[in-house]
DNA sequence: CTATTTATTGAATAGTCACTCAATAAGGAA
DNA sequence: TTCCTTATTGAGTGACTATTCAATAAATAG
């Protein structure tokens, strides 16, 4: 056999599964060898090494979450109720069974920034600026540049904030509790 | 030689600043000899194994992150004037050149949750609960217990926010933007 | 049909990992 | 002093790591 007989996107997402369980260190090439079907040489003559891999996955699941972002926000009734329902449903999120966090905010706290170009932290980084980007826009229709800003930095730390309370038990009904005294300028039912 | 030539919170501390910056699976065994300058069946023969001393970083760690929390409250002129000068405190931390996030935060998430009694990620957890009830027991002084409580899960929503928001760069004037329109109730300026 | 290109294979490589253990050295107890 | 306990040593262990590469198989070009 030879020539393109497995799926790009799929081995990207059964890499992405793997990943945001286990971070970058701890999921070996051997874990991806059997959690994609290919073997090891197919993997480095298609993604170079798993550092490149791992880029990729990177920026899919960014692409994925911001376009998830846009699609609650546009499918509401206004943009506060979109930025609402999107805390709503991170929250839900965090208390699923094989919850594992963000795999931008994972990657961020497990890689250094070792001050090479282009390391991966410093890619999360950018990813994760790229979404305080996204929720400003969206302010910008409603807000004064001053607030948009502000409130969107709000957000994002509360959502970095619901990121790591979630691995806490029981924790939804107390971190929309907490959410609700941070952020009273959502419409809240 | 022989018997205790070595003092225990000395190879605590050294192992302290190796697992803040590299995390759990990055810090080596090797490095640790290095850092340390024990020899490996030193450390083995003192501490068990690496997730023994692990396991005792991480509770000086938690310990010495609660000491400072009540000693910078206890210190202020009010429950609330402390509380804010803790998380100034905590943004001012984040800009510095070597800045490693919170070692139990980073723990949550690089370690996941096995299943298995006592592992690291619930040990982790465990103690951020406690930083939690340790704001609330300071709120209780001020405030009923229900409000107590939704503000103390605000408190700890926003730290772990600037524990992550940190690694932006020039972030510090943003994040207290935020603090300051998230948590509205403390004593700015 | 033949030649060339290219994806796939999987055993093999060198390096690193956490960890061990017999030997050794130095206290305290008798 | 002699014995016993215990901290220290550091070379060594096997398991695992990411990665390579010559061989192979299939699709495409001429």
């Amino acid at each position: 056999m030879a020539k393109v007989l497995f799926k790009r996107d799929e081995v990207i997402d059964k890499s992405m599964w793997l990943f945001c369980h286990n971070g970058f260190k701890a999921s070996s090439m051997q874990q991806i060898v059997e959690t994609t079907g290919l073997k090891p040489g197919s993997i480095y003559h298609s993604f170079g090494n798993k550092e490149s891999l791992f880029r990729e996955v990177l920026t899919s699941y960014s692409a994925k979450s911001m376009a998830k972002i846009r699609e609650t926000i546009d499918g509401a009734e206004s943009i506060n109720e979109g930025i609402l329902a999107h805390l709503e449903n991170t929250v839900a999120e965090s208390i699923s069974v094989d919850y594992c966090s963000c795999l931008l905010v994972k990657t961020q706290l497990e890689l250094t920034d070792d001050g090479k170009k282009n390391n991966l932290h410093d890619f999360a980084a950018n990813q994760l600026k790229e979404v305080e980007s996204l929720f400003r826009s969206y302010l910008e229709r409603e807000y004064d540049e001053e607030t948009s800003s502000e409130r969107a930095v709000s957000i994002m730390l509360h959502i970095f904030g619901v990121r790591i309370y979630g691995y806490q038990q029981g924790s939804a009904e107390l971190m929309l509790k907490g959410l609700r005294v941070g952020l009273p300028w959502l419409p809240w039912n």
